[in-house]
RNA sequence: GCUGGUGUGGCGGAAUAGGCAGACGCAAAGGACUUAAAAUCCUUCGGGAGUUAAUCCCGUGCCGGUUCAAGUCCGGCCACCAGCACCA
């Protein structure tokens, strides 16, 4: 009997020997074909690692770790995101340096994630706080600036008042502050933004490129929300001014029977002297603007608006004069901030039709009901009538000749529009990325010159942001007074931080040349390593992160810093892990599971194995605690078979078949997310061995390779017990043959009508006609009918139709 | 509302490409071992009828269809999850 199996002597026993032994460091060795696996580095939080965690780092690590066993260069790195402001707030409140509360909890995860025997190359480490980091962090911003991507304006940004900080739309979510859950309201600062809607063609046409899986192309697509059509200008009765609006309908453009203007539209206050009811739409306009976003949209259900008396507006093609009104329906953000109005065919403008009694015309014929009664918005069956020369096409057909009919008479131009929206680039904190620029009061804003970077974060006394909306930054008058690069004159510090997603915008190049101080990471390693191969990561990044990060890269690749538009080759989500409950882990719900306690009550191994065993990758799962111990009766199992091992080399003849099978499936199940089943397969095959009583060296030894991305220590530590011979990590992965995974004698279902009735073995080569006549023997009892057709399926069945 | 996804035993979930539904695991029940318990090992385990057997019927959210054959394909619904949401 071999001794018991001590997960903790046995874990902590070879992850000293894989420390020592340097087992997974990256090799220099550029000739060696490259794997670059990639997971999303952590934010460290106070809070240590959580059970969702191993997750996505377990599954990239087994795949990491196969590839480094079919002799590929792999690079699988970890580091730490670590800039924020949960860090902040703790420092605030309990007076520590956000330096040192960053140590401290980098510390306690790295601790944790070493304790999970993961194949990291610590050697490789980022952080994003660190000043040699971020400097390469500043020389990206400085290069945007020089692009004329980053600017500064004037914006009504989205002000979580709780953090007292600036929030991107992104992370604004239901209308409350994606991380505080506090308010969020409008104001305006001068901010800094980045010009990403100059790649939103580009990031929506690389989608097509890479390999995402659907669900993250989709939503990509969605932010990004490229619409086609026209920009119409109207005429603004007796007035110099064009009134221009966005359609995606121009087609409709006989239906038009009124106007909408954004309350916010600067014809507004143009014309003021023009509007006979001023006081009515100042008393809305102020209305409107007291409104969050949040109830903007949510006291959506009831239309609400403003007629301008005294102005109206004149439509091109028939010259019919027609009303404007002003409602908060039409957003200034978007297209032109005016909008025409086709009630017949345009759900929102028929609403407001129907409460304001605006008529309501016909042009596109095909709806079931009449248009006064519900609205017709189908592009794909309608024909257009009431509408002149467009009279008898379809909808496709009518958006083709109107917009050549506008951009000939110079009153119309196809248009295109996009929802993304420019990323807000400052946040009014300490602890994140000062922007390296300086004003000057006569040359403006300058950005310091690539020499004087990093751009180091000064010590303050305190952290506390300021009521104003000011950086702790900018009571450093030290710090802030400098003097201008560009005249040498006096000039001020820039006292606003980027925003967390600026230092993980590009990590990913850092990992492949970490130490370098000369570039962001050398030609040489950017040209191996790039792009990531495999990249995974949480779903709720898609919109943030993956679309900034993807941003950056399109815009260094035209910088030519980067050897290709895209940063990732393939992209995947795992899904949550949820309380046993089924709820999302947290504390007030009291479900929350600590990986440290698993580990230690039953081992890195297996929480790794139970974690990949809990069900699909992508789906979200409920944790379970006798799961967890089902996987460590498995592990259990593997350890014991010790006992039943024999002196042969290679596979018995009757397991043979089973071994290339269960090879063929672990295999592929790797590559394909499909770990739960992967694992199912080696808990067979080990039930196969007990079944026989025995297992050979060679079955051990196939068994374990397959084993060891799952589960590294214990196959290890057989391993060397049964001297196998050096390490299991430089051990080859195991090869099948095709021809092997199929059995000499199969079992097939012998059916009539389509119903199982028996089976049969039958051997691999046999003829069909035999097949069939012994089929019909094995029933013949059954066989009460006429057979009036008799369906082969090799290797499956034999159906029998019997009339 | 739009988009994407999911729906299979008591539970987590399997099932290339239309081909024996329920792999693997958990829980449960019975048994062996033990003074006992835990652990371990063996057996049973979708529902119903039938003697516990042979055997038969039903069964993958619902209704219909295609097919020799449907969890899988088609048409029409329902529920849940996620993302987006007055974007003209």
């Amino acid at each position: 009997m071999t001794v018991p199996y001590n997960h903790r002597e046995v874990e902590t026993k070879w992850q000293k020997i894989w420390d020592e032994e340097k087992a997974f460091k990256t090799s220099e060795d550029h000739s060696r074909p490259k794997y670059y696996a990639l997971v999303e580095f952590p934010y460290p939080s106070g809070q240590g690692l959580h059970v969702g965690h191993p997750r996505p780092y377990t599954a990239l690590d087994i795949v990491a770790r196969k590839r480094r066993m079919q002799g590929y260069n792999v690079l699988y790195p970890m580091g730490w995101d670590a800039f924020g402001l949960p860090t902040e707030n703790y420092a605030i409140k309990n007076h520590i340096h956000p330096k040192i509360v960053t140590q401290n909890n980098v510390a306690r995860f790295k601790g944790q994630l070493h304790a999970l025997g993961y194949s990291f190359d610590w050697d490789r480490e980022v952080n994003t706080t660190d000043p040699k980091y971020y400097k390469w962090t500043q020389w990206i911003f400085l290069k945007l600036f020089k692009a004329g991507l980053a600017y500064k304006a004037e914006m009504p940004i989205n002000w979580c008042t709780s953090c007292k900080v600036g929030l991107a739309n992104e992370e604004v979510v239901n209308g409350v502050c994606e991380r505080c859950g506090g308010e969020v309201v409008r104001k305006v600062k001068s901010q800094w933004m980045l010009k990403i809607t100059d790649y939103a063609d580009q990031l929506l046409e690389g989608l097509d490129t890479v390999d995402y899986v659907e669900r993250i192309k989709v939503s990509q697509k969605n932010w990004i929300g490229k619409s086609t059509g026209a920009e119409v200008d109207f005429i603004l009765k007796g007035k110099e001014d064009k009134m221009t609006i966005y359609t995606t309908r121009p087609d409709t453009l006989f239906g038009v029977t009124y106007m909408v203007m954004s309350p916010e539209h600067p014809f507004i206050e143009k014309y003021k002297e023009d509007i006979e009811n001023w006081e009515e739409v100042v008393a809305y306009r102020e209305m409107a603007s007291r409104k969050s976003d949040f109830e903007r949209t949510e006291l959506a259900k009831e239309k609400t608006g403003v007629m301008l008396k005294g102005l109206s507006a004149v439509n091109p093609v028939n010259n019919k004069e027609i009303p404007i009104w002003i409602s908060d329906y039409v957003l200034m953000s978007y297209g032109t901030g005016a909008i025409m109005a086709v009630p017949a065919h345009d759900e929102r403008d028929w609403e407001f039709a129907k409460k304001f009694n605006m008529p309501i015309i016909e042009v596109v014929a095909g709806s079931p009901v009449d248009v006064n009664e519900a609205v017709f918005t189908d592009v794909e069956t309608g024909t257009l009538v009431n509408s002149d020369f467009l009279n008898g096409l379809s909808v496709a057909e009518a958006k083709e000749k109107i917009i050549s009919f506008l951009t000939e008479k110079g009153i119309g131009h196809p248009k295109t529009n996009f929802k993304l929206r420019d990323w807000v680039f400052s946040r009014q904190r300490y602890w994140g990325e000062p922007i390296p620029i300086v004003k000057c009061e006569k040359c403006g804003y300058v950005p310091l010159p690539e020499s004087e970077l990093p751009l180091e974060l000064p010590e303050v006394e305190s952290y506390m942001p300021t009521d104003n909306g000011e950086s702790p930054l900018a009571k450093m008058t030290d710090w802030v007074n400098t003097i201008c690069p560009c005249c040498g004159g006096p000039a001020q510090r820039e006292t606003d931080t980027m925003p967390q997603w600026a230092g993980s915008s590009w990590y990913f190049l850092r990992y492949t040349d970490p130490l370098n101080e000369q570039a962001l990471a050398s030609k040489e390693a950017l040209e191996y390593w790039m792009p990531v191969d495999w990249y995974n990561g949480g779903m709720e990044h898609t919109t943030l992160h993956l679309l900034y990060s993807r941003f950056w890269h399109r815009f260094l690749f035209d910088e030519k810093a980067v050897p290709c538009p895209e940063p990732y080759a393939k992209r995947t989500s795992h899904g949550m892990i949820l309380g046993s409950n089924g709820e999302k882990m947290s504390k007030s719900r009291g479900n929350v599971v600590n990986p440290d306690d698993i580990v230690r009550e039953y081992g890195a191994d297996t929480l790794r194995t139970y974690e990949m065993f809990i069900g699909a990758f992508d789906l979200s799962a409920a944790w379970s605690d006798e799961g967890v111990k089902g996987c460590r009766r498995f592990l259990e199992r593997v350890w014991k078979l010790q006992d039943i091992l024999t002196e042969e080399e290679g596979y018995s003849r009757d397991l043979e078949v089973k071994m290339h099978q269960t090879i063929k499936k672990v295999s592929n199940d790797f590559e394909s997310l499909k770990y739960n089943t992967a694992i199912a397969a080696m808990m067979a095959l080990i039930n196969e061995f007990y079944k026989k009583g025995r297992v050979t060296k060679g079955e051990f030894k196939t068994l374990l390779t397959l084993l060891n991305p799952v589960a590294p220590h214990i196959t290890e530590e057989i391993w060397e017990r049964t001297g196998f011979g050096g390490r299991i990590y430089q051990t080859i992965w195991p090869l099948f043959d095709e021809a092997k995974t199929v059995e000499d004698t199969i079992e097939i279902a012998v059916q009539i009508n389509g119903k199982t009735r028996a089976t049969m073995d039958i051997a691999r080569e046999e003829e069909k006609s035999s097949v069939i006549a012994r089929a019909r023997e094995t029933v013949s009892d059954k066989l009460t009918g006429n057979v009036v057709k008799e369906i082969y399926v090799p290797g499956r069945l034999v159906n029998l139709v019997m009339k």
